[in-house]
DNA sequence: ATTATCTATAGATCTATAGATAATGC
DNA sequence: ATTATCTATAGATCTATAGATAATGC
C-alpha cells in the first residue's frame, strides 16, 4: 500500500510537483505561467520543464518543440467564445441586445478567470506567425458573430456596411481591452467586471441599456 | 561642392541609409520597426544596427544596452496625452464631456499615427520590469486624470468611487483597445476613427453622446 | 587630439538531438 | 520489450567589451 505511485519509466532526478497532473498537462501549465508573466521569449525550455518537475530534455518527449506549447494554449482562449457565439446567432427566442450582452459576458469572464492571463498570450509578438493560423481564424469567425449579433440589434439595423464593421471594432475591442486591464489589476473578482462590461459594450453599440 | 557629408570618424562599412537622420534617430526608427513587428527579445541588437546602416558594435557608442532603446520609444507614447489632459482638467471654460472627448480623441489619434504602433510597445512582456518604472508613473498619472475628468461630468457625478473606478477603467481600456484594432488592421486612417472611439467613449461614460 | 566607426571575440546562453539508464509489463 | 526519464553536448546563437583604424580638427 505505498502511496507512491509505481511508475513506468526512469524515476525523476527531483521530486514530482504537488499538483499531481499527468506531466503533460504540468509542461501546458509551467508553459502559461511562465509566458503570460515573462513572455515567450524570454522563457527557456528548461524553464518550463524543471517548473514542472522534470529535465529540460524530457519536455520533448511531450511536446514537439516550444511553439506547439503556445499553441495548445492559445487554442483554449477562443474556442469556448466561438462556440457560444454559434448558439446564440442560432437563437432567435430573445433580442439581439440580450444574447449580445450575454456573450460579451461571458467571453470577459472567459478571459478574466483561470489562474494566469491566458487571454493575454494574444498579445505575445511571436503569435504573428504561420505556425498560429488556426488561432487567427477563429478568432476572425468569433469578430465575425459579434457582427452579426450587432447587426441584428435596433440600434445598428440603420448603419451601413462600414459603420457596421467600425462599430463591431469598437465592441469587440472593449471585450479583448479586459485582457489589459486584468494585466494591470491581476485579483479583479470576474463576475461583476464580466457584467459591467457587457452593459458597456452594448452602450458602446448604441443601445440605450441597462447601465 | 561634394554632396557627401564630410565626416568626422571612421567611414562606414556600409553606404547610410537615405533617411538622413542622424545616427543616434536612424537607431531609434530600426528599434521602433522592429520591436513594434518582431518583439523585444526576438529583435537582437545586430538587427538594430544593421537597419540602421552600421554594424552592430557601433550601437554602444549611441546606447549603453538594447533595453535602453526601448525605455527612450516608450516615453514619447504617453507624454503628450499627459500634457493634453493636464490643459484640459485645468480649463474649467467648457463641459467636462466636451474635455474628455477631446482628450480621447488626441490619445487616439497619438497611438494611432506615425509609421509604426509604438503604443503596442506597452504590451511587450519585457516593459513589466523595473527600468521601465518611470513608463508607468506617467501611464497612471494619466489614467488618473482621466477618471477625474469622468468624476465631473454629468452622467458620473452620482456614482461612489469604486463605481468611478471601473468607469474608468472601461473608457481608459476602449481607448486602449485602440492598439489592438490598429494591430489587424494597420492601414486604417486614423483621424476619422479618433472621433468614432471618442464618440464610443463618451457612451461607455453613460452620457448619451453624439454617436 | 578627438571622433565615429570597425573587427574580433569572450562568455553566456539556448534549442534540440543522441544515446544511456532504470523503472514496469509480460 | 516498452516506457519515461536522464546526462551530455553539438551547433547556433546573442550581448557587450577590447582594442584597432581612418576620418576630421586644430
Amino acid at each position: 500500500m505505498s502511496t507512491a505511485a509505481r511508475r513506468v519509466g526512469r524515476p525523476r532526478a527531483t521530486t514530482r510537483p504537488a499538483s499531481g497532473l499527468p506531466a503533460r498537462e504540468e509542461l501546458l501549465a509551467a508553459a502559461a505561467e511562465l509566458f503570460t508573466e515573462h513572455g515567450y521569449a524570454a522563457t527557456t525550455t528548461r524553464a518550463v520543464a524543471e517548473r514542472a518537475g522534470m529535465r529540460q530534455a524530457t519536455m520533448y518527449h511531450y511536446f514537439a518543440g516550444k511553439e506547439d506549447l503556445l499553441v495548445e494554449l492559445l487554442e483554449g482562449t477562443v474556442t469556448p467564445s466561438l462556440v457560444l457565439a454559434r448558439t446564440l446567432l442560432a437563437d432567435d427566442n430573445s433580442p439581439a441586445e440580450e444574447r449580445l450582452w450575454l456573450l460579451c459576458r461571458a467571453d470577459v469572464e472567459l478571459l478574466c478567470s483561470g489562474p494566469h492571463n491566458l487571454g493575454a498570450l494574444y498579445l505575445l509578438p511571436e503569435v504573428r506567425g504561420d505556425r498560429f493560423a488556426g488561432f487567427h481564424a477563429t478568432r476572425d469567425e468569433l469578430k465575425q458573430l459579434y457582427g452579426r449579433l450587432l447587426a441584428a440589434t435596433d440600434a445598428c439595423a440603420a448603419l451601413d456596411e462600414s459603420e457596421l464593421a467600425l462599430r463591431t471594432d469598437l465592441v469587440f475591442g472593449l471585450v479583448e481591452s479586459v485582457l489589459l486591464i486584468r494585466r494591470s489589476d491581476p485579483a479583479r473578482p470576474a463576475a461583476s467586471f464580466a457584467t459591467a462590461t457587457a452593459d458597456a459594450a452594448l452602450r458602446v453599440a448604441g443601445t440605450v441599456g441597462r447601465g
